[in-house]
DNA sequence: CTTTTATATAAGTAATACATACTTACATGA
DNA sequence: TCATGTAAGTATGTATTACTTATATAAAAG
């Protein structure tokens, strides 16, 4: 009954006036060990061959608290998937604030992505191959965040169209879609086999191809 | 002891003289039952979700023939998956034959592609969202049938690099996965949320965009 | 007629995701 | 200081799962 209280003392009350959000909910040490364990057992293999005692083995906690903080495990795998996507979300739309025209937006939209999915190859995992086979996933809070990434590159599309820089003779969304399936692809072969790629030079490549088409120009 | 010997008189041994391949392998009836199951099944549920029991009881056969004739239940997947493609790689090849210049090649590739993607929506789910998450599945023998698809879009671009009708700037391989991708992403969305399709329409607008660029032409 | 071989089945098993009942720790308010 | 409410954590249990094994049958082969 004693032996224990060691490791409570790990995480004191430190978190009251140095936070950025005034009232910062303390996230239980379980639930952020649970999180880095699946970060940590996806790497090598798929989730679904990942096992309940092996994340909650890894992490050091008893398998029930899987349940109470996530429900279920798929409830952790979107929980994670949510983390990563809010902050690349966020992130993207600072970075596209200062940039002036839609194909120079697109450029940077591209960019940032090719090079998200590129340094985090658990998010990359999770994202283009673990959550779209489960129907699901598609009412889930974190595919909400998604769309607002493909919102937003709808909207430059759009503003592209309205100020003359991009056909208009293609609807929108089939320009979306194009553009987030090559991405997505063009980044896949890395992902599956472990390669290393140069993100700089694929989201040039990438942009060539999109802003120019494949047809040699005489 | 008696009361199941009505249903194993259904298929005849009728498979003999009327063969194109001279040498007919005889398929047990169990499984193609149980492959019919998993097709029916898979319509409306992932396939993780679907158990051998169901796929067992719905095919009116014993649980461990799944294991008889596919060795594990993945190996169902990918029998399955198996030979839809060889059909449809067998049809791309033939309907590839007549066709002359490596941009109207491709204009045939995308079309074929997203007919069979939006026509077969049992092979589209199985092809682009389930079987990618396991590791196994590049070392196996339908994947290879893949890469001999893959192939065949590598050997047009490069025909069409030589030939000057395609730009030599960017790499063939980086060429081709970004065609991939933009047929897999176009088809994506009436795939998992089970809308109809125009395959025409859809297949125009990539290859405009594909050979042209998304910008306005002056 | 006997032997062999492929097809089928019933009855398992270990392991799985998840559930339940319970305890401990800690904050709040009288 | 005590009572109460709530969240964190745990030990143990359970139905279901993918997969196995031993055995039966029926047709073909010898």
């Amino acid at each position: 009954m004693k032996k224990d209280n060691v490791e409570k003392m790990n995480e004191p009350s430190k978190n009251k006036s140095l936070d950025p959000t005034p009232v910062k909910v303390s996230v239980p040490p379980s639930r952020v060990k649970i999180v880095q364990a699946l970060k940590l057992l996806i790497r090598d293999k798929d989730f679904n061959s990942i096992t309940t005692a092996e994340i909650s083995r890894v992490a050091g906690v008893n398998e029930a608290l899987i349940y109470r903080h996530f429900n279920d495990k798929r409830g952790l795998l979107h929980a994670v998937l949510s983390e990563y996507l809010n902050e690349f979300v966020s992130n993207l739309m600072f970075d596209l604030k200062g940039i002036k025209g839609a194909i120079n937006k697109i450029r940077k939209f591209v960019w940032a992505s090719i090079h998200y999915y590129n340094d985090d190859r658990v998010f990359s995992k999770i994202q283009l191959l673990e959550v779209r086979n489960f129907p699901g996933y598609f009412e889930s809070e974190t595919y909400q965040i998604v769309k607002r990434y493909a919102g937003l590159l709808l909207e430059i599309i759009e503003e592209g169209i309205t100020s003359g820089s991009i056909r208009d003779d293609i609807a929108p969304s089939s320009i979306r879609q194009f553009i987030l399936g090559s991405i997505e692809h063009y980044c896949l072969p890395a992902i599956i086999f472990g390669h290393a790629i140069d993100g700089d030079v694929m989201a040039d490549n990438l942009c060539e191809i999109l802003f120019e088409g494949i047809k040699k120009k005489n």
